[in-house]
DNA sequence: GTCTATAGACGGATAGAC
DNA sequence: GTCTATCCGTCTATAGAC
């Protein structure tokens, strides 16, 4: 029980840690300050620290596909469009305001050992797919493979990339999402 | 003579290390190896770690910003959208073919120490204040200063992004350049 | 479960020979 | 200009007491 609390503990603070510092400088001397331990006890409930990394990595990508599937399941009359901007929603969201998780995630995956990347590479995965399924619907079944893939790569690109500069006291997830849909999607597939 | 030649060897290593495992995991002693030095050598060339990083960026900046502006001046009687279009064409090629300092850069600043940002603010401003000159000429003079700032991040979202996905032996610079134009520039300011 | 103590490797940086 | 040699700090990880 104490146990559970521990690594749940351990694992928030990584995340926090991770995001701000990176893969390599989150050192295990400064995570177990912050839970008020002592670096050894952290090998009580981890492995090592590339089992810890991979675990909230793991809790990242697994946390906001939950939030984009069950803000997509809250409107189930959707049209394809609005079903894109229901995940570009949740997606910033959860990204920004809630989750450091899923910014740790997406800051640090570039520089992780590959062997901590392969073992992602399954979650990752299925992410990925309910993003191109929300865009082959949307763009229809006349839509080319590429086109299909390019603009999912155009709209991560646009979400992920507010780690880099989105101020939540200065900035509005609401409104950028609004922006991205007049910008992307102005009304119909062309 | 011959210093300014080893210093341009250690940048260069240094930005595809970089590009490559990141600030932290880029040491001194594996730098010098790839340029057949020692680790204490390559303090006659740089100060600190930190100098060199440092440099490497700073050169990745002006290096696509010089690319960006010399490809706008090749066509001095386009459009607003082709200027944009243009702009987009050159940054993706710096950045995905020409240059580990470009991608260097985008990679590492996130991680790197505050000093090292702070010298490095000049120029990056410098290079917005392009974009952002691109963008406003692009939705004209009604356009809010948000439609401006938040049309930029999605597009240096979509442009920075490739770096995480984009396969020069899969995917064509051009190729995604007309679908960022189909997606996101239409025809006309909206 | 958490501690102390420490092994063993590797990091940036410096001094002085050549 | 580059080398050797080294200082000193920090890192992950382990062993064993409590």
């Amino acid at each position: 029980m104490k146990a559970e609390i521990a690594r749940s503990e351990i694992l928030a603070a990584a995340a926090g840690m991770m995001r701000q510092v990176g893969y390599s400088d989150m050192s295990l001397r400064d995570l177990a300050t912050q839970v008020n331990m002592k670096a050894g006890s952290l090998y009580y409930h981890f492995a090592s620290k590339d089992e810890l990394v991979t675990e909230v990595m793991r809790i990242g990508v697994e946390a906001v596909e939950a939030a984009v599937r069950s803000g997509l399941d809250e409107h189930p009359s959707a049209s394809p469009q609005e079903r894109i901007m229901a995940a570009v929603t949740v997606h910033l969201d959860t990204l920004l305001k809630r989750s450091d998780f899923v910014s740790s995630h997406i800051r640090c995956y570039p520089f992780v050992p590959v062997p901590v990347r392969e073992r992602l590479r399954e979650v990752r995965r299925s992410y990925d797919q309910l993003w191109l399924s929300l865009i082959r619907a949307y763009l229809g079944p006349e839509a080319s493979t590429d086109d299909v893939r390019y603009l999912r790569q155009v709209l991560i690109g646009a979400l992920n990339g507010t780690l880099e500069w989105f101020n939540p006291e200065r900035d509005s997830v609401t409104e950028y999402a609004r922006r991205i849909e007049t910008f992307l999607l102005p009304q119909k597939p062309r």
